[in-house]
DNA sequence: AATAATTTTAGAATAATTCTAAAAAAGTGA
DNA sequence: TCACTTTTTTAGAATTATTCTAAAATTATT
């Protein structure tokens, strides 16, 4: 067999949903299909599909890593909430290899900006 | 008193030296000079000279958070042993504004690669 | 000096993730 | 199919990084 059921399931809630899930949400999806699931095995999956390309793991300081599909795309991140935002800036590929001598793999960019639901809740003043 | 004895010990560390360390080895520095500091305090500073933007927080996976001056400037990363490097891109602020029509507070652009090191100790054949 | 506010401290608590060793499941070959 | 090897899963302990807590110490204010 070439993928297990968890990696297929797990590989198909990734890519398939909206993405920027956390460990502990796919965890809860897929206990709905195979309650047995332990928590363990989630992080196994995740870290064996990640090391293997096939899922993406995403990193934001003050939250748990989250997973995304593969593809090239950039991030906006809240400051305030810390929600990830899909956004497809120009590619930056030659013009980083045009300024350095080293090769390089990938690169990762995120923006960091306000969403507007947090800043609808400062605007409120209540909240800052 | 503008700073505590401390803010200004960890501020100094962090933007004199070549930057980029954890909290941990802040703390083991700080000792050196007040013994009987405490790594609570560490955290306390960081995060308020963070929040206070005079020190910059990056985190990326795998590794503890670790803290780098302020001025812009971009970062590689090592894929292997996650050791940080700054090298300073052209500057992305215009072209990402021109695609986009939301305001931004700042970008975070790391570009992966294998370091030197790492890259020949993977050539010696032994590591992978 | 008395009081109030801030900072520091030690250690407990929490959160995210990895590790461990045993059990279960899947794959292999005679 | 049976015996055996390999891989995967499991539960729970362990680890790591960080925050929280409440008391003690320090600093500032009246």
């Amino acid at each position: 067999m070439c993928m297990t059921k968890y990696e297929r399931e797990i590989y198909r809630l990734i890519t398939e949903s909206t993405g920027h899930m956390s460990a502990e949400q796919v965890f809860h999806e897929v206990k709905n299909i195979y309650p047995s699931v332990s928590l363990a095995t989630i992080y196994n999956n995740l870290n064996k599909l990640s090391d293997a390309g096939m899922i993406r793991k995403i990193s934001v300081e003050g939250s748990p890593d989250r997973y995304d599909r593969p593809a090239k795309h950039d991030h906006m991140v809240c400051r305030r909430c810390g929600k990830l935002m899909d956004v497809q800036f120009r590619d930056l590929t030659d013009v980083l290899k045009s300024q350095m001598n080293e090769e390089f793999l990938f690169y990762d960019l995120k923006v960091y900006y306000i969403c507007p639901k947090c800043r609808r809740k400062e605007e409120d003043g209540t909240v800052r």
